[in-house]
DNA sequence: TTTACTGTAATGAATATTATTACAGTAAGC
DNA sequence: GCTTACTGTAATAATATTCATTACAGTAAA
């Protein structure tokens, strides 16, 4: 898996924090330790399904679309790495019942598991990841 | 994640349909399309912990050491891939509300959904693999 | 019309994964 | 004993993936 679920959780929750004014890419890619064009990137994805809205231009940036509560890491994860569980099988031997079948069975397992992944990560809001951000902080 | 886990997943199937004699690591190799150094790289960590047993010399190679429903996907995760879930987060500002507590907050939600996969996982055993690999077959 | 942004493509650098080579160690069978 | 067929593992080379960087077009404010 790449960063982008992490850089997309990261995002959010700094543009949670910052609900009145717009954040530039290059702020929050100060805050996370990345490129100005990589948290573009990430962010392009959570506009296109409206986490988000963007403005360019003088005073533009990035800004939340919606309540806190109304985002979950399963919807992050969905946008920037579904299937990323999904293990990445060499073509293996044809002739072989294990290695004719096993890539087919694998992919059965590992969509259930992204499937129960799901059911952990809805539990999460970035409303809830705020609030741990802000407990460590304590 | 790399491919150790489904590599370790489809030898033991193999071995698993060999329960007889001794299959050898070019043999598993060529099923599994990989390489046979790769093969017992993976297959000396399941030797170090018990699933498998293996003999040096000629007619050698590697056998199943435990009954099929003794090994469950859980299991073979924890050995060859624990902790792959984990984000890798680049190392962020911590002048930064979220750049200094968003690493242990990602932390901890990671942890938790790895226990969680954990909880899927325990459910397939080898024996249901292989299984499944022969309906596959049918 | 300049300045400060987003949007995105293209390319290069860094990192992670995998293959390959090499060789020491072990056991079977002659 | 010697050869053959294996495992075990380190070292290095090849490849793939991820990420940074550059470049530049488009947009909006001042």
């Amino acid at each position: 898996m790449n960063s982008d679920f992490t850089l997309a959780i990261h995002s959010l929750t700094l543009l949670a924090l910052q609900p009145d004014r717009m954040s530039t890419s290059e702020y929050i890619a100060e805050s996370a330790g990345v490129h100005p064009v990589r948290i573009r990137k990430v962010l392009s994805l959570l506009k296109k399904n409206g986490f988000i809205t963007s403005k360019e231009g003088t005073g533009g940036g990035f800004i939340f679309a919606l309540e806190l509560d109304q985002v979950n890491l399963w919807d992050i994860y969905q946008i920037t790495s579904e299937g990323a569980l999904q293990p990445k099988c060499t073509e293996s031997n044809g002739q072989c019942i294990v290695g004719a079948n096993m890539k087919s069975v694998l992919f059965t397992i590992f969509m259930g598991a992204e499937e129960h992944l799901g059911l952990y990560l809805k539990d999460y809001t970035i409303k809830e990841v705020v609030e741990l951000v802000k407990q460590k902080e304590a």
